[in-house]
DNA sequence: TCTGGGGTCCTAGGACCC
DNA sequence: TCTGGGGTCCTAGGACCC
């Protein structure tokens, strides 16, 4: 039987848009991109260019390139219609960003036939209906059925059917294992390990002094195509967060401030947007040279108002200068993680003599009717509530009563 | 050598609670 | 009162991915 697990990955995603948008770059190579090339055409791609690469270094190696600045909305636009025609295809389906998605098919074959037929399908689909060319990997685990969509590239299918799995992975180099970056590559080939083969057949406690108990672990079995997880539908991202650049470094703390003012404005309102909110806030500091500090801190209540993370961000910044006082900071990036949802609010109430209340959770609320809280509190402090609010949540109807009695 | 920005996951120590 | 084990949360740092 063919395995279920599909990885669908688009080819050059942002170029190709830009090509999509623009007849005149079809065929030639397209660099989106400023300062670094965030993306290149296969086109360019031919000619050694590869993202992050300055555009100067670009040029260099494919000096008729295009240049193209690119526009994230339009890139966003264009995934969500083609994550639209994979959830046709299957409800499990797992985005893990813009251009990227794994597919379990298990549960749709009986309606749509086998998996190596469904991903043509969805390539044809996303070619016809958005314009896109698509790469798709089928197996029996999810790491190798993006090792499989790499294979793919650009514009193919790759199927590596059951039993075939280990004469597919083990003739592959030690970075095509999915996790694999550069420092532990270069640790591996100290060790003389060059192939995926080559590392399955050393002892795990072998490696276990060089990566780490629980990383040598997992690759080992990663090189047997020992694979638990499973495609997860339906997940929200765990923290959100923007980082500033900048240049040539600032020492100025003033400076900074507005810096952290801004990133905290971007990032509370996209937490609004999704109608979230996150209760830790991580600083991370990096200074000239190659030195990274960061700093964090966890909030009694989750918050996504700019204010707050701005007045905290600032405080952290300054934690964060301690350790380097007078060095030029080269960037400030602010994350806020530990996210809840809507469902899960804070009440605060402001009695009229300044006193502060945060009561329970707006399951508790709806529960609990708020006009029932506040008669409670008159009851029992003798005083008046004359603000309410959330941590930056949306108005529920329990939050709408109470703004038509005030 | 640095040039971007947005994420995930893992590890390890310490605090705290039961 | 002391000793100990286990679990969870927080913080800081690092590797990796797109």
């Amino acid at each position: 039987m063919t395995p279920t697990i599909l990885h669908a990955d688009l080819d050059a995603f942002y170029a190709s848009v830009e090509q999509l948008m623009d007849p005149a770059l079809r065929g030639k190579p397209v660099l989106v991109g400023g300062g670094v090339v965030v993306a290149a055409s296969y086109e360019a791609r031919a000619f050694g260019v590869r993202a992050p690469m300055s555009v100067r270094d670009a040029l260099r190696l494919c000096p008729r390139a295009v240049v193209v600045k690119g526009s994230f909305d339009r890139y966003l636009d264009l995934s969500e219609k083609v994550m639209a025609i994979f959830e046709g295809a299957t409800p499990v389906v797992e985005q893990i960003s813009v251009d990227e998605a794994f597919l379990d098919v298990s549960g749709t074959t009986h309606l749509l036939g086998d998996p190596a037929d469904i991903a043509k399908e969805l390539r044809r689909r996303v070619r016809e209906e958005v314009g896109l060319p698509l790469s798709v990997g089928v197996a029996s685990t999810k790491f190798l059925a993006k090792v499989a969509s790499a294979q793919a590239k650009p514009d193919g299918l790759t199927v590596v059917e059951r039993g075939a799995e280990l004469s597919f992975l083990h003739p592959l180099p030690v970075e095509a294992l999915w996790g694999i970056g550069k420092v532990t590559a270069a640790r591996l080939r100290r060790l003389g390990l060059e192939t995926i083969g080559e590392l399955a057949e050393v002892d795990s406690s072998a490696l276990a002094p060089v990566l780490g108990p629980g990383t040598a672990g997992s690759l080992r079995a990663l090189s047997w195509n020992r694979d638990p997880r499973v495609v997860r539908g339906g997940r929200r991202s765990g923290s959100v967060g923007a980082q500033q650049a900048l240049g040539a470094g600032l020492t100025d703390v003033d400076e900074m401030a507005l810096v952290v003012r801004g990133l905290a404005d971007r990032i509370g309102r996209r937490l609004r947007v999704k109608g979230r909110s996150g209760s830790t806030l991580t600083v991370r500091v990096r200074y000239l040279g190659p030195r990274a500090v960061s700093r964090s801190r966890t909030l009694p209540a989750p918050t996504s108002s700019t204010a707050a993370l701005a007045d905290l961000g600032m405080e952290l910044v300054r934690r964060a200068l301690e350790v380097a006082e007078g060095e030029r900071v080269t960037l400030i990036g602010l994350s806020v993680s530990n996210l809840t949802s809507d469902d899960l609010v804070q009440l605060e109430l402001e009695i009229d003599d300044g006193h502060v209340l945060r009561a329970g959770s707006a399951e508790d609320l709806r529960r609990r009717l708020l006009d029932e809280a506040i008669d409670a509190i008159r009851e029992r402090f003798g005083r008046d509530v004359v603000r309410y609010g959330t941590a930056g949540r949306r108005m529920n109807d329990g939050f709408r009563r109470l703004a038509e009695r005030s």
